[in-house]
RNA sequence: GGAGGCAUAGCUCAGUUGGUUAGAGCACUUGCUUCACAUGCAAGGGGUCAUAGGUUCGAGUCCUAUUGUCUCCACCA
């Protein structure tokens, strides 16, 4: 059915209707036949109050361009959607706004009414980053729509968080961690972000007791001196040797504390004598516990100085510090300041200065769930693409520390441990209890929340219904691919890969494809601080989906960063432009009835079985490289094919027949363009699917939507080489000829004979037209020789060409251009002799290349010859 | 301190297991109101593929070292 197409390509027009077609008729559902193969995908899930940024958006067309391409090549294919709770994220944002627009904090309303506001704000603007996706035109199953908190996957939480203690995975501990003062919160190691920042190195006299005698620490927290219990030295440093085991008598607090020696320590940095701090440096506390130093907490939840600090108490960290330092100066205890430079931890959320600090908290402890996920990387099972990120990936849980996993906010899946005032018991219980199972009195259930990252690490298998036994794990699981950026392959492909194995036994998915960084044009990361953020949105609103997607999938090369400027939308929208009015021309040409499909082998022309062949190395070509993740290069393929080939030779190729109305050929000639639009647009499909699938409609076609067609498949009844290679002498020869007359300033309207002198006269009479249309030829003739003066030659391989331009020709010039062009034809022929004489070459070279370097032998001295010819002619005038 | 990426045209980047005369987009030059498209057409200029070695018949591609640059991990107080 032939519908016309408006003039002017406009994706607003039809980027929403499309879409919601192919929600209306199920299309991202995965086939329920059982017999095609499956492939799989879970999103990684958006935080559900966030707004689509330029990272999700390279994600999201990434993993579309996957699953889109898979299920047109016969899978049934789920790509699962979902958001993630985000815990500080979420819970900031709510504190935040609570505070700007009532003054209030969370603790002001309470813990439940608190979450009330939570889950409204996430119901109002939950729905606000699935619809920013669904713009992109992502192809998820939004049937199977996910949340980390729903019930579903808190289930899942339970299930492993109570399997895991059973286990004695789990484990409740007084340690030192990384804290926020500003979120008020424990962190893992993986949520702190070192930052280089100015400081000061402090040294401080400490003085041995009973002695006119002092040791010099230098430190650069002087406010944690609040709570040393020691000092340490090296105990092969001679300098302090004697002095091991003595009493220091602590400046400004008058505590006692011990010299100890510690292997931690190195002589040549500082002085050699670190002051031990256990409670407030995780070096410190390790210290502390093989000398069995007391552990003196002198920091409140928000970093204020406890009452630990004397009269330092209530002063926040930086107050304390300037305090401290004015009182060892005014004590005389300051012995210098140097500025000094360091790696300071910050909150990945937040950006305030973790302090470390001892607390109670909850961790999993890691040895032995990284061993599985471990094996699984290291034989294969699960593959990285690219590969080389398996190695950061294994050498980050070869080292791995245990993982706190509790979380003082209330936003969260709350730790279900239930502790037992009466008679002190601790239950921990998948489903929520009340009465103590031991004494039966009332249970009061742990205010921690867990990480946000311990539910999405069970999020490929969460969503798909576990820990039930579902169709869809059956099916569905290990998924496929993961495909995310490698900023969060510690946050999270890590930890979904040993979660996968500890509780399913089997691995998550069996590629993690990863992606880099989306950054502006000047390479810098975008973010809200610097304002350079690009927002997608925008971009679709200006350009659309299908250019946006594009500018994103072209040039990328997978685990690279890439940067985003307006010169590749527009470079995107253009091609989007270009494809429209090819279709249009084509379409323009069409009648009622043409119908899909190419018509009979024996009606093509030369002309369209070199299309048909090319377009056949064109599928060969995209395919390999998808089935390589070499996304990027299976698009700049199909953008070339398209452009170049199909677009600048083949429409302009079929000019003639098309024109000349009601024609056979004419109408052959519009099937052949039709059937390569379309088969092309198919391949292009799974990048731009809005555009593909408007045009798909408009022309003669083969299914109800491109999305569920066929993805092409190269066939030998394709493949053309003769007929490809007789047609390329004839482009060949008018690239020349153009090149020739631009050269030589011949206006286009001047058109002129030309005299062919070739062995493939066959070729080059039927190709007659085409150097009328396309090389501005008034009339072609095949003579068998041709010795008039007064003419341009032009060599190709295949042919000699004359034009008659006696006017303009400057024998010398000609006779310099066929010379410096003959030098070079020699050139070459010198270069492949070279080779070919090499044993080695011939010998251990594949026979396709050595046969086509003596193909292309053969032709450069067809071209010598003739040039020589030439030459000889004009010396002779 | 450890690991890794990148270095190719003026700019931004491709270049799949080594195999035509190294490509694209943008920018630049010249010409074109050719009836799909000026978001276009045609022609053109521009690169000793960071440097030095090595492996190989053959290296932009593999190996080693060097330089520059970016990132991640570790954290020496």
């Amino acid at each position: 059915m032939k519908k016309e197409l408006a003039k002017t390509y406009n994706p607003k027009e039809f980027e929403d209707r499309i879409y919601k077609e192919w929600c209306d008729k199920g299309y991202f559902a995965p086939d329920p036949d059982k017999s095609k193969p499956a492939f799989s995908v879970v999103i990684p899930p958006p935080n559900v109050t966030g707004q689509l940024h330029m990272g999700h958006a390279l994600d999201e067309t990434l993993q579309d361009i996957l699953v889109r391409s898979k299920r047109m090549q016969g899978f049934s294919t789920l790509w699962v959607p979902g958001t993630d709770h985000a815990g500080i994220a979420t819970q900031i944002k709510v504190e935040e706004n609570l505070r700007v627009n009532e003054g209030l904090t969370r603790y002001d309303l309470g813990r439940e009414a608190f979450l009330e506001r939570v889950w409204d704000w996430k119901n109002k603007f939950g729905s606000r980053i699935i619809s920013q996706l669904k713009k992109l035109g992502t192809s998820c199953d939004w049937s199977r729509e996910r949340f980390t908190m729903d019930e579903g996957c808190s289930k899942a939480v339970r299930e492993v968080f109570v399997n895991l203690y059973e286990k004695g995975l789990i484990y409740r501990g007084h340690r030192i961690i990384n804290w926020c003062p500003n979120c008020r919160t424990a962190l893992s190691d993986a949520e702190v972000e070192y930052s280089e920042q100015a400081g000061h190195f402090w040294h401080i006299r400490y003085p041995v007791k009973d002695s006119d005698a002092f040791l010099t620490i230098a430190t650069t927290r002087p406010e944690t001196l609040l709570g040393d219990t020691a000092v340490a030295v090296h105990p092969e440093d001679e300098r302090y040797k004697d002095l091991v085991g003595k009493m220091l008598i602590l400046p400004l607090v008058g505590r006692e504390i011990p010299i100890v020696a510690d292997e931690y320590v190195e002589k040549d940095f500082g002085t050699g004598c670190v002051k031990i701090t256990p409670a407030h440096d995780p070096n410190d506390f390790e210290v502390g516990k093989r000398h069995s130093l007391p552990v003196i907490r002198v920091m409140n939840d928000d970093a204020t100085i406890n009452a630990e600090g004397g009269k330092y108490q209530g002063l926040t960290r930086e107050e304390a510090r300037r305090a401290i330092v004015e009182d060892l100066e005014k004590g005389g205890f300051l012995v210098k300041v140097e500025d000094y430079s360091h790696n300071v931890g910050t909150c990945y959320r937040c950006k305030t200065n973790v302090e470390p600090l001892t607390s109670d908290q909850w961790f999993v402890k890691m040895e032995p769930l990284a061993k599985p996920a471990l094996e699984v990387v290291k034989n294969g099972t699960v593959k990285f693409e690219p590969e080389r990120f398996s190695k950061t990936y294994i050498n980050w849980m070869e080292n791995v520390h245990d993982w706190c996993i509790s979380r003082q906010l209330w936003w969260g899946h709350r730790i279900p441990a239930f502790y037992c005032d009466a008679c002190g018991e601790m239950t921990v219980s998948k489903t929520d209890l009340t009465a103590c199972p031991k004494c039966g009195a009332p249970l009061r259930q742990e205010e921690d929340v867990l990480d946000t990252w311990f539910s999405s690490a069970l999020w490929p298998f969460s969503t798909m219904g576990w820990p039930d036994d579902t169709e869809d794990l059956r099916r569905y699981y290990p998924t496929s691919v993961l495909v995310t950026g490698y900023d969060i392959i510690f946050f999270w492909v890590a930890r979904m890969i040993f979660s996968a194995m500890e509780h399913t036994g089997k691995e998550p998915f069996s590629t993690v494809f990863i992606h880099g960084l989306v950054r502006d044009a000047q390479g810098r990361k975008m973010s809200k601080s610097l304002g350079n953020g690009i927002d997608p949105l925008e971009i679709i609103e200006e350009y659309g989906a299908d250019a946006l997607r594009f500018a994103l999938a072209s040039g990328n090369s997978p685990g690279n960063d890439m940067r985003f400027s307006p010169e590749k939308i527009e470079a995107a929208r253009n091609f989007a432009n270009k494809l429209w009015n090819a279709s249009r021309f084509v379409l323009m040409n069409m009648e009622e009835d043409t119908p899909y499909g190419l018509p009979d082998v024996s009606l093509l022309a030369t002309e369209d079985k070199w299309i048909l062949s090319r377009f056949n190395k064109l599928v060969k070509e995209v395919r390999l490289a998808l089935d390589g993740f070499e996304l990027g290069v299976a698009l700049s393929a199909v953008y070339d094919f398209s452009w170049d080939v199909f677009c600048d030779w083949y429409i302009e190729l079929t000019k003639s027949r098309l024109y000349d109305k009601g024609s056979e050929s004419g109408k052959v000639a519009v099937r052949v363009l039709g059937y390569v639009l379309v088969e092309t647009l198919k391949l292009l499909h799974p990048y731009m699917p809005f555009i593909t699938e408007e045009i798909y409609q408009a022309m003669p076609h083969d299914e109800e939507s491109i999305m569920i067609s066929a993805f092409p498949v190269a066939s030998d009844a394709l493949d053309f080489p003769v007929e490809e290679a007789e047609m390329e002498k004839v482009l060949d020869a008018i690239r020349a000829i153009r090149a020739r007359r631009a050269e030589m300033n011949v206006l286009p309207s001047r058109r002129t004979k030309l005299f062919i002198i070739t062995e493939s006269v066959d070729t080059f009479r039927n190709a007659e037209g085409f150097f009328m249309k396309l090389a501005g030829a008034s009339e072609v003739l095949l003579p068998d020789t041709y010795e008039e003066e007064g003419a341009v030659s032009i060599v190709t391989s295949a042919a000699t060409v004359y034009i008659p331009l006696a006017d303009m020709i400057d024998l010398d010039k000609e006779k310099e251009r066929l010379a410096k062009e003959l030098e070079k034809t020699e050139g070459e022929i010198l270069r492949i002799e070279k080779k070919l004489s090499n044993e080695g070459f011939v010998a251990k070279a594949p026979a396709a290349v050595v046969e086509g370097e003596k193909a292309k032998l053969a032709k450069y001295r067809e071209t010598e010859a003739k040039l020589r010819e030439e030459l000889k002619k004009l010396e002779n005038i």
